[in-house]
DNA sequence: AATGAATGAGCGTTCATTCAT
DNA sequence: TATGAATGAACGCTCATTCAT
C-alpha cells in the first residue's frame, strides 16, 4: 500500500522477525490513518498483515505501543524526507526557495506518499504527552532552523513572530488532510499557492 | 464546563425535560471535544450529566444521534457567533476589519467558549458524508461571502484565489486546537497576528 | 383488530377505568398472538392501547400479570363459544353432531375469530405451572363431558382411550395454528375433515 | 444432557474446537427447548456450556446464528432417525408398519432423546421465512412419500386427502411435547395408540 | 515464530418497572 | 386517571489481551 520507503529501509540482510514487525506497522499505519486509532482492532491489523491476532504480541506489547511507533515513525518520515529534499538544494538556494521546497515536499508526504506520515497527523491527539512533545519538538527545531535562515538573509520580515508563523503555516498543511482532493491538483501546485499566501499575503500590493 | 450561551438559550420557562438534554448534549460535547467520539462511552456521559446511562436513552435514539446533533450544534455556534461580530461592526467597516473580527471570534469561540465548536471541529471525521457536506457548505459559504467583499473593495488583490486562501486561513484557525494554551496570550492577540499573515504575508516589504 | 365479542363484555355501565383496561388486554393479546410474549413490549403494548407505559401500571402488577389474564381469557372464550355453540344445537343432537361442532367452534375461534384465544395456544409455556394446569382442567372437563356422552351413545368405540382421543385431536386442531392459511379453505371445511378423521380414520373401509 | 448421538459424531480424532462447539450447541439445544429462544441468554449457554459468554462468538456470529444451526440439526435428526428406522424395516413391511415406525421414531426422538428436535419444534416460529419454509419441505417430503405408499398399497382409503391427513397426523405428534409424561407410558406404546387412531378412527366399527 | 482458543471487562442498548406530579 | 422522567439490571456483542502448544 505504500510506495517502499528507502527512508527507513535498512541495508543489508533483514531478518524474517523484522520482516514480519514491518508489515504489522504498515497494515496498522494504513487503518490508523483510514479508520483512526479506535475504530481499528487488532484482528484487522492482522488481517491486513496476513497473520493472527495473537501473534502480533510477539512482537509489540500492546496496541498503544503500535500507535506510538506508527506515529513516531510519521514524525520521523516527514522530517527526513523534508530534510532531504531540502538538502538537496544548491547550496546557495534562497531561504524562501528552501522554504518552498519543505513545504512542498511536507504536503506530497503527508498527503500522497505515506501512511505513517498521515497517521500521524490524524491520531496525534491519541497517544500520550510525552510522545506528543517529542513529536511537536522535532517538527519545532526543524521548521525553526528553515525559518530563521530566512529571517536572517531578509526573505522574512524581522518584524515577524516566527514561532506564531511556523504555526500558521503547519496548521494549514496539517489541514489539507481534511479537503485535499487529488483531483483537483497536484500537492507541488497547491505547495506554490500555499507559500505565496505564506510570504506574500493576501492583501494588495 | 460551558459558558451560558445566549445564542441557543429560550427565553422564560424550560421545560425539566429541555434541560436534561440539554445537559446531556453538554457533557457529550466536553468528553466528545476531550477524548473524541470513539473514546467517549455513554456511562461517562451519563455520569458527567449526572444521570444513569440508560436515561440518554429517553432522549436520544443512540450515540451517533447525540454526535450529529452536537457537531449540528458546534458548526451553528460558530457560524452564528461571526455573523453577529461581524454584522455588530459599523455599516462602513472595512473588508479587513471584517475579516480580523471573524477570525478574532472563530478563535475564541473554538478556543475559549465553547465545546460544541471545538468537538465539531475535532470529531467531524466520524459522521456521514452528508452531515460533513452539509457542515463545510456552511463553512465556505460564510467565509467565501466576506473574502468576495474584501476582494471587491480591493482589499485582497485581484490574483488571489479565494478558495485557497479560504482552505488556509480556515486550517490554520482550527489547528491551534493542537497547540494554543491560553497562557500564552488571548485568542484576539493571536487572531490579529494571523491576520497580519493573512494580508501582509511574511516576506519583507 | 378483534370482532366485538359479546361473549365477554358485561351489561349495562362501563366504568372509563374498565374500558381502558380492556383496551391494554385487546392489545396484548393481538401482539402476544403476532409475536409472542417476551418479544412484546410494554411500549408496544401501551402504543396499540393508545397510553403511555407508565399507565400500564395503574391496571396490572406487571406484564407477566397482563400475560396471566390474557391467557385466561383466552382458555375462557374457546371454552365458552364451544360451549354456547353446541348448546345451540337441538337437544336431540347425536354426540358426533356435537362433536364436530365443537371442532368448527374451536378452530374458527382460535384461527379467525379471536385473539386472546390464539395468544393463549401460542404463549402457554411462558407462564406459571398453576396457571398452565388451570387452563388445562378447563379444556380437559369440557372435552371429556363431550367424549364420554359419544362413548355411551356408541358413537365412539367400547374400546377407545378417551384421554388419548382428547389429546390427539385437541393437538391437531391446536397445530393448525402453525400452517393454516386463511386463503385455502374455510375452517370449517377443515373441521369437517379433521372429524371425519378423527372419527372414521384414514385406512380402508 | 443429551444421548450420545450417532447420527452427528464423527469418527478418530475430535479437535478442541469441534468439541467446544458441539458443547455450545448442546447447551443452547437445552436451553431453547426449556425455556424458548428470547428467553435464554447467551451467558446462560455459556454458563450451560461451562466457558465464558464472550467465548461463544468465537464459534459463532449471533445468537440467531445458534438458533439457526440449533433448528436445522433438530429437523435433520428426526428426518434421519426416522428414515434410518424406517429402512431398518423388512422390505416387505407394509405401508401401515413403515408409518408406525415412522411416529414411534418420531415421537421417542422429539420427546425422550433429543433437545435439538423438540427445541426445533418449539422455536420454529424464531427463525426466517426461508428457514421455516426448508423445514417444512424437508419434513413435508418425507411424510408425504410414506403416505402414498400406503395409498397405493390400499391401506390408506383412495378418498383420504393425504396432505390434511399428514398436517393432522403431525399437529398431533408435535402438540404432545405439551403434555407428554414420561411416568404415564412410552413412547412406544403411545405411538401404536395414534396409529391406532390415525388409521381406524374412533368410530364403532 | 506463530496460533487457536479463551477470557474479562466493558461497550451501546433495551426494557420492565417506579414514582412524583 | 394518567404520564413524563428516570432507573437498574440485564442483554447481545466486541475486543485487547493472554497463554498453552
Amino acid at each position: 500500500m505504500n510506495a517502499p520507503m528507502d527512508i527507513t529501509a535498512s541495508p543489508g540482510q533483514v531478518r524474517k522477525s523484522d520482516r514480519t514487525r514491518q508489515t504489522i506497522l504498515d497494515a496498522a499505519a494504513k487503518l490508523f490513518r483510514e479508520q483512526g486509532y479506535k475504530a481499528t482492532t487488532q484482528r484487522q491489523i492482522a488481517s491486513q498483515a496476513k497473520i493472527k491476532a495473537g501473534s502480533i504480541y510477539y512482537y509489540f506489547e500492546s496496541k498503544d505501543q503500535i500507535l506510538d511507533e506508527v506515529l513516531e515513525r510519521g514524525i520521523r518520515i516527514v522530517h527526513e524526507s523534508v530534510e532531504t529534499a531540502v538538502n538537496a538544494l544548491p547550496a546557495n538556494a534562497s531561504g524562501r526557495r528552501r522554504i518552498e521546497s519543505a513545504v512542498a515536499t511536507h504536503l506530497h508526504t503527508v498527503l500522497r506518499y505515506n501512511d505513517y506520515a498521515s497517521a500521524n497527523i490524524q491520531n496525534i491527539r491519541h497517544v500520550s504527552r510525552e510522545a506528543r512533545d517529542r513529536n511537536r519538538a522535532l517538527r519545532r527545531a526543524y521548521w525553526t532552523a528553515l525559518f530563521e535562515q530566512a529571517k536572517q538573509s531578509g526573505e522574512i520580515g524581522q518584524h515577524v513572530d516566527l514561532s506564531i508563523a511556523r504555526l500558521f503555516l503547519l496548521g494549514a498543511l496539517n489541514w489539507t488532510l481534511d479537503w485535499y482532493d487529488p483531483k483537483q491538483g497536484s500537492t507541488d501546485i497547491l505547495a506554490e499557492k500555499f507559500c505565496t499566501f505564506f510570504f506574500e499575503g493576501s492583501g494588495r500590493r
